[in-house]
DNA sequence: CAAAACAACGCTATAACATAACAATTCCAC
DNA sequence: GTGGAATTGTTATGTTATAGCGTTGTTTTG
């Protein structure tokens, strides 16, 4: 009899919709593993340590998962635009809106832990002027603000 | 008799002036050891990570060398704005401009390695402008472009 | 369809990065 | 020179990530 904490959390229709047009698009194929890692991360709404992803699967697999599967899986989410990697926490978290590439920015609120993902276009544009003022060809960026939230400025 | 590679390398003057007068400026301490991982990093002229850096202290002072000890004057010279830490690449580089406190952008070239240090107001003043859009007060930023630098595109 | 080619997965081991806990020493203000 | 604080030493451990290799599964192609 499977054990009934086996079953992936609930991923809505529309977050797989989106997951599986971004898949097809780059002909990269949404296995079930895969798609039971993204489940987790989009269940969980914070950023997650590999570890911490490991164990959540553990404990809804009932059985080992070994880092380098898990890993895996995190690559794959992150070369098809699923998820992002905050550089600044190793942690890991799922796009905020995958449905088209982009790069963002974070603010990750040091006291309740939650990272807002935006996209400000001005931000982007301004670091490319700034690497073309330094003779620099930029491929990808990284930029993340630490502070405090507005909820958690009260 | 002292091993003649337990010589610290050469800190130029005008750096060790910095490093001396932003130490007095925080009533910080800038111990012989301290001077030691500083004069490493900047002798390099590329970001290390803590073990590289051990590995060339050790070779140094012909002795072993504790991570934690590393990491610790790592964590000082970063406190007193001597090093700054790569966060997308876990490494570390002294700074470029250690006279005043600032938040700097990074430029990392994927091809030599190199690291440009810049420091543009335009960046922090629009980071602040979109956090406040959303509500968010900033402490600190995180600015990593990587891309390939002036000299590697010929 | 069969075989070859390739992608995904499982597994063990290990590398690389970082901190905890506590004792010993050094510094410096008084 | 004594007390308190900062620094350093030592050992151990925790956390993050990858290497290497064999197996399984899927796609492609003849």
């Amino acid at each position: 009899m499977a054990n009934p904490s086996a079953q992936a959390p609930r991923l809505p229709a529309k977050w797989r919709k989106l997951a599986e047009a971004q898949c097809a698009e780059k002909s990269e194929r949404l296995t079930p593993a895969r798609l039971a890692v993204y489940a987790e991360m989009l269940a969980c709404k914070r950023p997650l340590s590999a570890y911490e992803l490991i164990a959540l699967l553990e404990q809804r697999q009932n059985r080992k998962v070994a880092p380098v599967t898990v890993y895996r899986h995190l690559d794959f989410l992150m070369r098809v635009g699923l998820v992002h990697r905050l550089q600044s926490a190793q942690t890991y978290l799922p796009c905020d809106h995958p449905d088209h590439p982009h790069e963002s920015q974070f603010l990750l609120c040091s006291s309740c832990g939650h990272v807002d993902e935006v996209e400000a276009t001005g931000v982007e544009a301004l670091l490319a002027k700034v690497a073309d003022q330094h003779g620099f060809r930029p491929d990808s960026t990284v930029v993340e603000v630490k502070g405090v939230c507005g909820s958690c400025q009260d």
